[in-house]
DNA sequence: CTCTATCATGAACATGAACTCCGGTTCCGA
DNA sequence: TCGGAACCGGAGTTCATGTTCATGATAGAG
């Protein structure tokens, strides 16, 4: 994810944490639609700046990107620390979907239609996947969950409350109708 | 809606369908990605005709999402008429999310991040709102939806299966989770 | 302090897609 | 059959954005 390699000038690495910090905000609030020009402006940098740090948008994208992955597989690892497998689940659920909530760039990432990959980079580079497979499974283990739920169910519904996250806070009323709906037999 | 007034020459007439049925399957299948120029290549017209019937991109669009909801409208009226509450709103679930996804274009409009009005004009144009709200109340009344179940989580559990049609069918299984939970107390 | 490899800058360029314009064509009523 | 209003075509214009590159600045080792 344009690894910044070893021995960077000072004031390099620090214009780069910049154009990080930048993009990630306007990524965050606005998606994709913000323009190069823009986070330059934000980050105090001129044009040529990021493009020296950053192929081209795509990348400056990914490596946002990536960066939020991160952020979810430490949630994830946080969540699976609770003994009861519920809490580790909802935890997780929610954690997750507020953290969509505040980042667009995210989002449209997931929910674009040529998304190919995303969810598979993110297997080969984090253990997101992993570690939300097991807290599925510690649920489903406990009768909290139905018998049939996959961690794949835990992306569809995931990708729905996305769906219903422009407007109002409608995406916490959508997981209540899920969650009735996949709670299994015990309780 | 790009109102086709009176008395339009035959071969306008017949351009006019032309542009709307390449739009409607260009549209359709690539969602807002298509332009203009393949448009009208796809219709056999030049560019400049599609323009003289449709202001720009965005109406005409708007004159297709308007056919598509004309569609739905239709579709609803068509499951309000069975007798048994409960058909008639998996009628309409389900019509409604089979077009969806023969249609890129009414999802994307639909699910697209700026859409303040899709929902609002169809209230406007079509009664497409008020028969779901009646076919929706019928399922409460007979205990078959949770009693708390309005029309606007129709429109919520409608997002996010639409959220779900890209790669394989997992649509069907989100519907699947949402409606063990939105069942009532009966059955 | 010096010197140079590294970095920053931003106007200029490249690209692509929506939209316009007007000479040429076709329809249709009389 | 004929006149002219309505219509068509598609090359060219416009505009918006991502990307480059020649020039100037600076860090930091020696």
């Amino acid at each position: 994810m344009t690894a910044p390699e070893r021995s960077l000038r000072a004031d390099a690495r620090r214009n780069r944490e910049s154009v990080l910090d930048a993009a990630g905000e306007l990524f965050a609030r606005r998606g994709d639609a913000v323009q190069m020009d823009e986070i330059a402006e934000r980050a105090g940098l001129g044009v040529g700046t990021l493009y020296r740090h950053f192929a081209d948008k795509q990348a400056l994208l990914a490596a946002i990107i990536g960066r939020r992955f991160e952020a979810m597989t430490a949630l994830a690892r946080a969540a699976d620390e609770a003994e009861d497998p519920w809490t580790a689940f909802e935890t997780l659920l929610y954690g997750y979907l507020e953290s969509a909530q505040a980042d667009a760039a995210f989002r449209f990432a997931l929910l674009g239609p040529e998304e190919p990959s995303w969810n598979d980079i993110v297997a080969e580079k984090t253990d997101f996947s992993s570690i939300t497979e097991r807290i599925v499974q510690r649920a489903v283990d406990a009768g909290r969950l139905r018998e049939d739920f996959r961690a794949d169910d835990f992306v569809l519904i995931t990708r729905g409350a996305m769906a219903n996250m422009t407007g109002a806070g409608g995406w916490r009323r959508h997981v209540t109708l899920l969650l009735e709906g996949i709670r299994g037999p015990e309780r």
